[in-house]
DNA sequence: GACTGGCACTCGGATCATTTGAGTGCCAGG
DNA sequence: CCTGGCACTCAAATGATCCGAGTGCCAGTC
């Protein structure tokens, strides 16, 4: 159906259409990537491919453009992801070795990763169901005010205030506190939210009351849902390079920047660094981004992925470099999160 | 020089503009208010509005628009600060009291900052230079790594990791723990600095090497200038309500919430909740932003401000409404962070 | 059979002239 | 001091025209 050539041609007017922006003729084309044909061999090619449904024509009297499925032939059989040059490689882990903490770590890639790409960015942090407790602090700031403080595997802190029923004694607080961390640490907050339930019964019963309004909190803090839907957003200011069109193409990215649960869906499920989840137009699952990519991948250890980053950009974006751009920016967080 | 009645015709210029966006005729603004004179008579007085620099015509043959100067006199003589109606007040605190943790009543105060304002909102996070020692934590993670935690009373929770020279004792730690807590709880973290210095010394030489190593990396903590620095945005979306010319008034918006210390200028001095900033158009430190506004205030106690919130929007928003929004989130917030 | 040069055709976008009407400034009269 | 009237201005909308990049198709050539 579509011999080495026609696919040559579908290549050229990607690559010519991601630098130009512009339809491109089959003139144009001959012209900047050397065929090898004539124009009119070219659009023979042409007329097959849309035919195929890998281009169309805006209009009529005007050159092609590629479709989703175009594109989505490119990336996976007519291109190779970019590797980085040295430098950059270098500029990334001197960049992101500078974090202070977790939160300086995601703040950083967020931008690094916006950057590079000249898309947006959005990383997620590092799930809590995937993290495992490092520590359990219990802090008497008043003595009817407690303050929880959970860390993390992954360096996520966690705090809640719990107000017991009556004044607690600091005997007891100490008490709970080891007892909490030799039960707890190590665990992964889904198991630990298990052993956690155990941990009252332990307690004299006078003291189970309390015990239980904090062992109920901590677990909240678990658990909690809107924690583990954290994600942080930058490079906004790269859709002014969308060009015209406004209203369809930049509007319906910020808002779905504000709303972290379709940045979430459009992320995916976390894979491991090696693989790239690329959605192309009409295949992520927003109506309004048809005109928008993705191009997300996991981050965190080789074997299980903390979370996902990856950027959002137009259509006609320049697969190869971002796609090397975010698999190696996920690399190197793991390694950096891994050191921490 | 300017009678009453020319007043009351750049009032409803104002108003007019702002609700259009379209420049106002003298026919249109007889019509729509009711000034009680004749088309002819309040050309004179625009004509006079305009001999003073008030109002300008974007070409001749075209209404008037309100210069920034015009703006000015509205939002300081001709104007009234809209207050909030009971079911939004009630719809602020409702949404702020769910908040877990501080981060959480910033996000939320910036969603929320947003939506009432329909504009760009930007919150910043509690001065650590106003911010009282609450608690610091030293946990042993490994023998040779230590994470130090800082809480503060304004619920700002800083973490950091020091690797010690050798093994450290958990006996010292214990100790180091209780002296740090004892010497710097309560104290400003200017303060506490200082005080901080004075630490090592108290312990037997042995140990001098490594409490002293945990306090600089705590002195750091303390003095962190970019954690002074934190923000946090929201509402970009509502840029696309700015209308057309995108490439002048959109972008520079966009890349200025990039600039974290760009928006701190904007931001300004924190004052106090009661005192509302506002920078029109040229008035405020960006060429770059010569089309846009912010109103801006400071949120905490009554007698200190911690910290600035505010919005950036179009000089030709609706000032009394964003301003009350404004002011009201302000208390609100301020009120919430007391009780915590 | 595959490629190429040639040719008629299409149609979006640029260019330019024309029209329209909201809005102005100014003046004479109440 | 205000108002109705009038001539004037000019941005924006409308419309006619032209241009050319690009197409599809066909007959001829390798």
């Amino acid at each position: 159906m579509l011999d080495e050539r026609k696919l040559d041609v579908l290549r050229a007017i990607v690559e010519d259409y991601v630098a130009t922006h512009e339809p491109v003729g089959s003139k144009t084309l001959v012209d900047r990537h050397n065929l090898g044909v004539s124009p009119a061999t070219v659009r023979n090619d042409m007329a097959a491919l849309e035919e195929e449904g890998y281009i169309t024509q805006p209009h009529t009297s005007a050159g092609r453009i590629p479709t989703d499925a175009g594109y989505r032939l490119f990336v996976d059989k007519l291109s190779t992801v970019k590797t980085l040059s040295p430098a950059e490689k270098k500029a990334i882990t001197s960049f992101l070795a500078g974090a202070v903490d977790l939160d300086d770590v995601v703040r950083r890639t967020v931008r690094l990763l916006a950057q590079i790409t000249r898309q947006v960015a959005i990383v997620q942090y590092p799930s809590l169901n995937r993290s495992h407790v490092r520590h359990v602090e219990v802090v008497t700031m008043t003595p009817r005010r407690l303050l929880l403080v959970l860390i993390t595997s992954t360096g996520r802190v966690e705090q809640r205030i719990v107000e017991p029923p009556h004044d607690v004694d600091e005997q007891l607080i100490g008490d709970l506190r080891s007892r909490l961390n030799t039960a707890l640490a190590g665990q992964r907050l889904t198991e630990a939210a298990t052993s956690l339930a155990a941990v009252p019964e332990t307690f004299a019963p006078a003291d189970r009351h309390l015990v239980a309004a904090i062992v109920t909190t901590l677990l909240e803090a678990f658990t909690d849902e809107v924690g583990e839907q954290r994600i942080a957003v930058g490079g906004a200011a790269n859709l002014t390079r969308y060009g015209d069109d406004f209203e369809r193409n930049v509007k319906p990215v910020l808002e779905a920047l504000e709303e972290h649960v379709i940045l979430l869906k459009l992320l995916g499920e976390a894979t491991n660094p090696q693989t790239l989840t690329v959605r192309i137009g009409h295949e992520n699952p927003y109506e309004e981004l048809a005109t928008t990519s993705v191009v997300a991948t996991g981050y965190g250890s080789k074997s299980e992925a903390l979370a996902t980053l990856g950027i959002v950009g137009p259509t006609h974006m320049d697969y190869p470099s971002t796609m090397g751009a975010v698999r190696a920016v996920a690399r190197y967080v793991s390694q950096i999160l891994a050191d921490t």
